[in-house]
DNA sequence: TTAACTTTGACTAATATTGACTATTATTAT
DNA sequence: ATAATAATAGTCAATATTAGTCAAAGTTAA
């Protein structure tokens, strides 16, 4: 955690704001420009310190008055179920199973019914159908996983 | 969505005057010469930002007493509008525009706000980069159409 | 020693800005 | 009326301004 190297004293940089506010808001550049490090190197600190996992939102834009913005977000109390969620559904996960997992996290009251109803059509088979199954399962694990971190924390 | 370029700021701008009325009529060169840019910049705004996909239609004239206006469109009833939104979609659709979309069936009160988040999890570029980039608008296409196609039923 | 982590930079992608050229409409002169 | 001119707005491609990706090379810790 102590700033051994710039990544560390970036990711500190950082959180030093944070702890003040909710957000921080930074040009790339100019935070490498101010660290002496190459712009890329911000993205990996980002990557490697300011995940979903650890209750981090980041945004960003590209071209003029571009920017990369973190948010600070409240992590739910379900995120070590989601993490074993995840866990299970590994690289590849059928139309069947994937009805049992919403299912479990309707009944455990993590989504509700509508929730419930979009998560199925954005998994269904005739939805993911483009190429074979083996891709289709794929991708259906890939879209699932992306929405089980969406659950993770609260929105305002 | 702040101003941090010249095109969120007129953006804003337009939006600001929107909120309060169905149209707006600017005439190009003043708004250019208000807000410091070359009147071209006008058109650039209202194509990244005033579609049709969100919601906006735009007429203008040339010649003396030209002008360019900005309406807002009232889409008939819900139906009408997801078979709409499907047209709109077509094959592809990248991350911003289905950003726009969702955004749009959110105002429009056809979800909620934990149902858009929900969707812009599942067709996020995150989510779904698992090939090249027209293969994931592609994937994108069919989400949102299987999710467009579940909630014109579930609404009934 | 080796596996994980960090640093770097070349290449890519997205978005914004600008201006030269074109198209359309209104007004004025003939 | 018609033609010339003025007053608009539109298009498009070049350039500028950002951030993202990826893999090679370097460093550190187990």
């Amino acid at each position: 955690m102590q700033g051994r190297n710039i990544s560390d004293i970036i990711e500190a940089y950082l959180k030093q704001i944070l702890a003040e506010s909710e957000r921080v808001e930074i040009k790339r550049s100019e935070i490498a420009a101010l660290f002496n490090c190459v712009p890329s190197q911000i993205n990996y600190v980002i990557k490697t310190r300011f995940t979903i996992q650890r209750g981090y939102l980041v945004q960003s834009k590209r071209g003029g008055g571009g920017y990369i913005r973190i948010e600070k977000v409240k992590l739910l109390d379900d995120r070590d179920m989601l993490d074993t969620m995840i866990q299970l559904i590994g690289e590849q996960i059928n139309q069947r199973d994937a009805l049992a997992l919403v299912q479990k996290l309707y009944d455990d009251r993590i989504i509700g019914r509508k929730e419930a109803n979009l998560i199925l059509a954005a998994t269904s088979h005739e939805t993911l159908a483009v190429a074979d199954r083996e891709f289709e399962a794929q991708l259906r694990a890939h879209i699932l996983i992306g929405i089980l971190n969406h659950l993770r924390y609260e929105r305002e």
